[in-house]
DNA sequence: TTCGTTAGAGACGATGCGTCTCTAACGCGA
DNA sequence: TCGCGTTAGAGACGCATCGTCTCTAACGAA
């Protein structure tokens, strides 16, 4: 008889690449809820030990196999030459990738986690900050040294959206958000800049 | 030897307040992670079948233990003379009582269900429709005619505080949203009605 | 008084947890 | 080239909880 054939067997980065691959087609598959590390190591062909030797749970698996595959907003702030038209790319890019998670993951990861790693939220105040500092630079806004709540706002709003709401986030929600609060308030705490008529 | 004394058997509206009584002393004790109907049943000195026929999951039992213990926010409407004054009163209602249910059973809860009854939220905007009707009544804003966005916008605002933060809300919290971005957004897109000066 | 319902109690198989054990493949240093 | 230490791959284990099922007797309604 045949002596089966054994796959040679993986370790270090290609290892690891691996098995986030197989919690991320698993999440894709079975959703969050009905994740377990049994299934990603059955669908990585591995044990479980290798799975709990590298993460400790179910979230900080799930975080990473998601943090792996989508890259920072920092590396994409975006750059239209308006203000409206740079924080609707922040908030489209936002949308994406919370929509790449998907809502039962955000919830369960949000569970399972006692407190969340708050450098998500810095990372998009400080694009914010960039583009605002832009704006006024070009004297669409008189100055970018706002209330942090202003500055975060557009992001709080898409970030409460995805939570709360079953509807997928759209484009016209994004629009509504700028146009109906965030540019208003903008435009009445650091108007226009001296010279220059609003819209 | 004695007979071990039994009880009455307990039915109706008195066995379904005993339930939902243990199901929060259980939730108080454990935390919505940790509960299970075993524990709850075991707390109530009955067995799991009496709890699964009333409610088909750990998530629809905590919420029906807490929704009757709280009241509604629509029989709680502030009327403190002033606009300012009553959404902060809006917003402290909130925040307790998103704090009676904790961090963790709100997004326990979130995990659980697949999607989420918005009858809390609605409650939410009629109260602030409310609130904007008497202060444009009274001469603070020139119209209660606003942006569903900008309607809502406090109470979502405190909610995504609850959701992602792990500190509890303060009242700073609140009126840093008031002063900082919900009155001065309603004073630009509503103004103060006519011949009366803002602030 | 009878009869149907259901509270109270616990057994049951299934599932996934996190730990533990074992063997052999593999990388590295001598 | 060889030998040693690490760890991948695989699965067994005890435990907890799930949701279902069964049974008896208490209780309300007729």
């Amino acid at each position: 008889m045949p002596t089966p054939v054994r796959p040679p067997r993986r370790h270090g980065a290609e290892l690891e690449r691996a098995l986030l691959q197989a919690a991320r087609e698993e999440l894709a598959a079975v959703g969050y809820a009905n994740l377990t590390m049994e299934g990603v190591a059955a669908r990585a062909h591995t044990g479980k030990q290798v799975l709990y030797r590298r993460w400790h749970s179910r979230a900080d698996l799930v975080i990473a196999a998601v943090r792996a595959q989508t890259g920072s907003i920092a590396d994409h702030v975006p750059d239209t030459g308006t203000l409206r038209g740079d924080v609707l790319g922040v908030l489209a890019w936002a949308a994406r990738r919370w929509h790449d998670f998907g809502p039962d993951t955000i919830h369960g990861v949000l569970a399972d986690l006692p407190d969340l790693d708050p450098r998500t939220f810095v990372m998009m105040e400080d694009v914010m900050t960039t583009i605002l500092k832009r704006a006024a630079a070009r004297g669409e806004i008189a100055t970018a040294d706002l209330e942090p709540r202003v500055v975060t706002l557009p992001s709080t709003l898409i970030r409460h959206e995805m939570l709360l709401t079953t509807t997928p986030v759209t484009e016209q929600t994004c629009i509504d958000i700028v146009d109906h609060v965030f540019l208003p308030l903008v435009h009445a705490v650091a108007g226009p800049a001296r010279g220059r008529p609003p819209g």
